[in-house]
DNA sequence: GCTTGACTCTGACGTAACGGGAGACTGGAG
DNA sequence: CTCCAGTCTCCCGTTACGTCAGAGTCAAGC
């Protein structure tokens, strides 16, 4: 069983002048022709045609396939442990770049400025161990900010004013709270909290304890989400991130 | 404050040279020059070179940015949701690759030929919505294969003749337990599961119940795993599968 | 004030991986 | 026998830079 070269190209989803291309180069020559010159491609052709689809997708030069692909010694099952590791290192730099994103986002809406190094350390020299997948479950997979985006898109300049005045009546009770010397882990501590956590859900997405506890310590990760806080109130940062764990620990 | 051109082509991680590029065609044009012509960028520069490696990264040309970049209004959260989304597909489409690749490591150690279609198929369009990214977690993450990789990439003809010689003991086994007519969920048939998975664990990688489960609901939804299966007997290939099934479930 | 080495400037040509024709031939359907 | 889609080889075009070349710039050190 063989295929000409249309079928190649549908099969594998590229151009024949792809194949052609690969043909021309030495990387992929069909095993035969037919007598009018027609190319036909076999199994091992097309074998050969999925490891250059994966390499390439890797980003590796038609050059540094071929060179691997001819490489003495491996085989078939060797290319693709090597692909299913690369891939899962792309995995990974993917999911930091995800987390980068929601970063900046976040950054973005509290409206602080990403330092030049923020803005840019995810396109660097990519360590796949000191990355930590888990981060990422934090946000709750993908779609707190689409439903954030569906949302705010929506809002009128009456509603973000809106926002403002009860983020800001939030803030005066949460003010009045630590004046009064309560703790963190007060009743009332623990409403505001839960009520910071209705808020974002009211306002920008569907907001669990999970997502929540993940905000408490990013505020307190970095020092300029921990400086809005601040500057409300010192100490504020702090009394919330508690108030946030306590407020989960006792409704979950 | 603002940076000249090596200091930004550092921090971004490109060469001056792309930045001379992306001035030439307009792309990226930096607010200022010196008086003796050096280029200056400032914080919005760096915050539209940020924007343009993100959508390089996913593949737009510079033409193309050019035009999304210059769109109105689309602001800067308008371009990390943007962003965010696109990059949450790519890595579907990762883990739709990577699970095609473990597809083809299973298939090739069991040795079945895989189809021309199956070969490419996770090259074409993609469907976000399709894919079930749970399926990624059968295989308890990634460390699997390169266990496996680690492993068997150290074994001598001797160790492959002892474990094709621990397999045909164990089918003779199971056979035999069929042949006497006992059920999938008896003692016997679940103690055949367990040293299907403990072989697994001994000679590739790891192999918990869930993962296990995962290989018999494989072997039964693909007929060619369920062939080298029902070659040995027919039917053994449901009898494995429920056998699997109700060892993991009696021993967790 | 002068040198020196690292940095920057503007051309200008080179390259990888194809895209997109042109013009001729092939091959199966009607 | 005729068509029309598919294939062949040649060849020039394009994108996103890489790679010099030759000249000017800048801060540091003598």
């Amino acid at each position: 069983m063989s295929y000409q070269i249309g079928k190649v190209a549908d099969l594998a989803g590229v151009t024949v002048r792809t194949l052609y291309h690969y043909d021309e180069i030495g990387l992929l020559s069909p095993s035969e022709r037919t007598s009018t010159g027609y190319r036909r491609y076999d199994e091992a052709d097309l074998e050969r045609l999925q490891q250059i689809r994966y390499y390439r997708e890797l980003g590796f030069s038609l050059e540094e396939i071929a060179e691997i692909l001819d490489e003495p010694g491996a085989d078939a099952a060797a290319h693709l442990r090597r692909q299913h590791e690369l891939l899962s290192e792309r995995k990974a730099r993917l999911e930091k770049m995800i987390n980068a994103v929601e970063f900046a986002m976040e950054a973005q809406k509290v409206g602080i400025k990403l330092t030049p190094q923020e803005r840019f350390e995810v396109f660097g020299d990519f360590d796949p161990d000191q990355y930590d997948a888990e981060a990422q479950e934090r946000w709750g997979g993908t779609d707190a900010y689409k439903e954030s985006a569906r949302r705010t898109s929506q809002y009128t300049k009456e509603d973000w004013q809106k926002m403002k005045a009860e983020n800001e009546e939030w803030g005066r009770r949460i003010v009045a709270i630590m004046d009064a010397g309560l703790a963190s882990d007060s009743p009332e501590a623990m409403e505001l909290a839960e009520e910071h956590r209705q808020s974002i859900s009211r306002w920008f997405y569907e907001c669990s304890y999970e997502i929540q506890t993940g905000l408490a310590e990013m505020y307190l990760a970095d020092e300029r989400f921990m400086a809005t806080y601040e500057a409300i109130k010192p100490g504020l940062t702090v009394f919330l991130h508690d108030a946030i764990m306590a407020n989960a620990v006792a409704r979950s």
